[in-house]
RNA sequence: GUGCGCGUAGCUCAGCCUGGUUAGAGCACUGGGUUGUGGCCCCAGAGGCCGCCGGUUCAAGUCCGGUCGCGCACCCCA
């Protein structure tokens, strides 16, 4: 029996590894751009950081983690999103005592513990960004501008959509939810059986429902941009502004509904239709609530995170060529003499800087230009016996299939 | 956790319905056609517990049952 990777874990080839750098780089230097650092947190944490933070009723932590019980009893979780671990890091760092607001990034994997499929992974890559300390609605904006920046910077701005909506704060988040259970209360019997259970877990979600009736029937319930509170109000309409004062395009989705408790106002999701029934590829909102369940100060917060695996999967979509890894000189040699010869000079060019491959199997030289046009490298360097002795080797140009003889220790530039 | 689909060469798949010689193709790989020149073409070669276990049968890649694995969808989510 031959060993194989674990069920929804997978591993990224060499062949794709050049599109996900690029992807990770843009996404950092941008991130940097707006001011953001990197931060690296443990992949590990007290089951306690998430369960407080996600909320025990959220489906993660209900049925998705991966937890297990260390040595010594305590409850351990591989993280299964990265804001709970960055808001611990926050408060045990104490870096709220050190500037007024804090920018942060961060990159890794994640792990859920849920059935597979297309653009869905039990282990998972997420970038994502938090900013704590800010609780002006030009601070949300900013934000979910930095991440259409980031699908602009990839050329995906045409396969995404950003939607938009609030869920309202402290006060009138619960008022709507117990609103919306009494509306769903009464049509109880003609929910679907789904719907009857998110009744009394998360109402919410019936919006979301794909069953006939149940869309019927949220038709008429109570919407909550029409329930927030003033102050949500006011915020939602400064976010939007200021979203439409930079001409960042977005569309009010009122049904929403983000799979963390911790949400309070701004919510978003970039969603796309080419990628099977997963749709979202990035989201997040405000979270002003959180930073105080996990033990720290009163701290507004606003963040988002990016599936990597589904942002690559759309990529290679919509730009499907150019991200395969290149050698510029391949280096083909005929004899042991010659053989001694390129092992030196590959070591030369590499030394100037130079992506040169070359292998000193012996083969044929047919062999070696095979693999030289298959390397994708511009310029075929061969050295036989006869270039060897009068000091010279030959300069193959791979695409105009043109050949000179330069120096051996002089080469020139190509 | 639920439903549906699929497991045959490194990869993509045909063959299964209607059981019967040595299980095929394309791509990739190796060698040759060209004593030292890539892509296109031609020739040859190598590469298979037909996922696994059991059943039916004179005979199973093919039919039946189970099992494991994978995929898609639901739930949920990046």
């Amino acid at each position: 029996m031959k060993v194989r990777s674990i069920r929804g874990f997978h591993d990224i080839l060499p062949e794709d590894i050049g599109r996900w750098h690029h992807i990770e780089e843009l996404a950092k230097n941008l991130f940097e751009l707006y001011g953001y650092s990197e931060i690296r947190i443990p992949a590990l944490e007290f089951t306690e950081v998430f369960a407080r933070g996600l909320g025990t009723s959220s489906d993660i932590v209900e049925k998705e983690m991966y937890t297990f019980t260390d040595r010594d009893g305590s409850s351990l979780t591989l993280r299964p999103e990265g804001t709970a671990g960055v808001v611990r890091a926050y408060i045990e760092n104490s870096m709220y005592t050190k500037t007024p607001q804090s920018k942060l990034y961060y990159t890794g994997m994640m792990f859920r513990h849920e059935r597979p499929q297309k653009g869905r992974y039990r282990g998972f890559y997420q970038i994502g960004a938090e900013l704590f300390g800010a609780d002006a609605p030009e601070s949300d904006a900013e934000l979910i501008a930095m991440n259409h920046n980031f699908f602009g910077s990839i050329g995906l701005s045409g396969s995404v959509t950003l939607e938009l909506s609030s869920l309202g704060d402290g006060e009138c988040k619960p008022a709507y939810k117990s609103m919306l259970t009494d509306y769903f209360n009464g049509h109880k019997d003609r929910l679907c059986e789904d719907c009857q259970r998110r009744l009394g877990t998360n109402p919410l979600r019936i919006l979301d429902c794909k069953q006939k009736t149940c869309i019927e029937i949220s038709k008429d319930a109570p919407k909550m941009l029409d329930n927030l509170c003033e102050s949500c109000t006011e915020h939602f309409g400064r976010v939007k502004d200021s979203l439409d004062s930079i001409g960042v395009p977005y569309e009010i989705n009122p049904k929403i509904v983000r799979g963390l408790d911790y949400y309070t106002r701004t919510v978003f999701e970039f969603t796309t239709d080419q990628l099977g029934a997963q749709n979202a590829v990035a989201a997040g909102g405000r979270y002003d609530g959180l930073v105080k369940e996990l033990g720290g100060p009163e701290t507004p917060a606003v963040g988002f995170a990016m599936g990597i695996e589904r942002i690559v999967l759309l990529h290679q979509q919509v730009v499907p060529e150019g991200f395969g890894r290149r050698v510029d000189i391949y280096i083909a040699y005929l004899g042991d003499e010659a053989r001694n010869a390129a092992f030196s000079l590959a070591h030369e060019l590499r030394s100037a800087g130079a992506r040169v491959g070359a292998d000193y199997g012996g083969k044929s030289l047919k062999s070696q230009m095979k693999r030289a046009d298959k390397s994708g490298a511009r310029y075929t360097i061969i050295i036989g016996e006869d270039e060897l002795s009068r000091g010279v080797v030959k300069l193959r140009d791979m695409e105009k299939s043109s050949e000179d003889e330069i120096a051996l220790d002089l080469k020139s530039q190509p």
